[in-house]
RNA sequence: CGGGGCGUGGCUCAGUCCGGCUAGAGCACUUGGUUCGGGACCAAGGAGUCGGUGGUUCAAAUCCACUCGCCCCGACCA
């Protein structure tokens, strides 16, 4: 891809309207754009890097046998009648009539739906478990609204839902979620810590969150240094006494046994083998995808700008072309990368060095591919890892093999 | 909702306290030229209802009132 052809128009100077690193880095970088407070488009930098992370989380999900849909944003307040959660929600809920004067709401969450639809279309045991997924915007109308992506209104949210005959199938299906969160975090490049949680509104037995330590986080949890353990309270550490210390989190994910709130309310149904009618048991999984991002940027960064894991990186390399006479030469390499499947952002432009190279550390590759003077004396192009800083100098066929072994291609 | 800060070309800001005549700078952008391995230089140029409304005044970016928006702290948070 060139550089000159993308949609990318990085600032200068520090957006001031951001105080946070991953906000300041994703509009600096031109990732986001801001519509107004809490209200983001995803520019095509930000949409690559959302894109890679649901392929992320849709790997892992389909792994454990989950299936993908797609629910309405849109949703009539009746459904949320039947819960009660219309009046728990009511301050969250953005809601409206529409030209018939029906009342809706865009979907801050979706167990209701859901279970409406498991209600119609499962009727028996033999029809269950099921896992169901979505990935898809949640509408919340947040008292405030702050740190960019980290909360805002409207959000990307990968949310689960598992329904079993019993309990037994409940923990086996959140056993199986729990175990994809952590490779779907840990593929992403996160440091994480779980730990157990209420289940406020969401009502139920059991829950966990995936917290990663950022100074933004919203959340705080006591940790013990020698064990590693976290906690919500402030005491001692339970197993050794060690004093706890207070550590800010971002959450990423939280998973719940609902058990039978929404379908004994909804009267999600099914006939169990001796013909009895049951409530089907159900569990939710949620991943904040464009809070992932952010998290990811908050952990990983520089004073130059962010430093992307493989795994979700926009570009795999920026190949940055210093001199006008090897243009064609450093484009026909870029497209040569390209053809073994690496993602490469050909920067041609005709700027200075130095604008090129703080670029590419601000859009943050994780690594910089250099052609320049010592292409056009010695026909060797340098490289350089963004996080490590450590440079090497490459014969072409030798760059090539060593950029489809960094990424497996 | 309470507390604090801010709003001036696309971006970052000066000017506001103490009103004054054609509203500035740097960056970005356009044209021409020189540069070119670390955010270059020269010349010319385009771009602004000073967030909005109302008021005070001979005169308002500047003072007053109201209002809208953004950021931060707090309450809240599936």
């Amino acid at each position: 891809m060139l550089y000159s052809k993308s949609f990318i128009f990085t600032l200068r100077e520090d957006p001031k309207t951001a105080e946070c690193i991953s906000h300041k880095l994703l509009l600096k970088g031109s990732y986001l754009f801001m519509v107004s407070s809490g209200i983001y488009s995803y520019l095509p930098l930000g949409f690559r890097v959302l894109e890679n992370v649901s392929n992320i989380i849709r790997k892992h999900m389909n792994s454990k046998g989950a299936e993908e849909l797609l629910m309405s944003a849109l949703q009539p307040i009746e459904i949320w009648q039947k819960t009660g959660r219309h009046e728990v929600l009511k301050d969250v809920m953005f809601k409206f009539k529409d030209r018939k004067n029906r009342n809706l709401c865009l979907g801050p969450t979706h167990e209701e739906e859901i279970t409406e639809i498991v209600r119609k279309y499962v009727s028996s045991y033999k029809q269950l478990p099921r896992i169901l997924y979505q990935i898809q915007t949640k509408f919340r109308d947040e008292i405030r609204p702050r740190f960019g992506v980290v909360r805002s209104c409207e959000f990307i949210m990968k949310d689960a839902y598992s329904f079993d005959i019993d309990e037994n199938g409940l923990n086996e299906n959140y056993n199986k979620m729990f175990s994809a969160y952590k490779d779907i975090f840990k593929e992403c490049g996160l440091e994480f810590i779980t730990t157990e949680a209420d289940s406020g509104a969401m009502g139920g037995s059991a829950s966990h969150e995936f917290m990663v330590p950022a100074e933004i986080g919203e959340d705080i949890l006591c940790e013990c240094e020698k064990c590693g353990k976290h906690f919500k309270e402030t005491e001692n550490c339970p197993h050794c006494a060690t004093k706890l210390k207070e550590k800010r989190m971002i959450e990423i994910g939280h998973v719940f046994k609902l058990g039978t709130k929404y379908s004994a309310a909804q009267e999600a149904l099914y006939l169990d083998n001796s013909g009895k009618r049951k409530p089907t048991i159900m569990g939710c999984y949620g991943i904040g995808v464009s809070r992932v991002l952010a998290a990811i940027v908050e952990t990983n960064y520089d004073e130059k700008g962010i430093i992307w894991p493989k795994s979700v990186t926009p570009f795999d390399a920026t190949l940055v072309c210093l001199d006008e006479k090897i243009k064609s030469e450093a484009i026909s390499l870029g497209e040569k990368l390209e053809k073994t499947g690496l993602k490469i952002l050909i920067d041609e432009r005709s700027e200075g060095a130095g604008v090129k190279f703080n670029d590419a550390y601000l859009i943050g590759s994780p690594y910089m591919v250099i052609m320049g003077k010592n292409y056009v004396s010695y026909g060797k192009i340098d490289l350089e890892e963004r996080k490590t800083k450590e440079k090497k100098s490459f014969s072409e066929q030798e760059l090539i093999s060593f950029l489809k072994e960094a990424y497996n291609k």
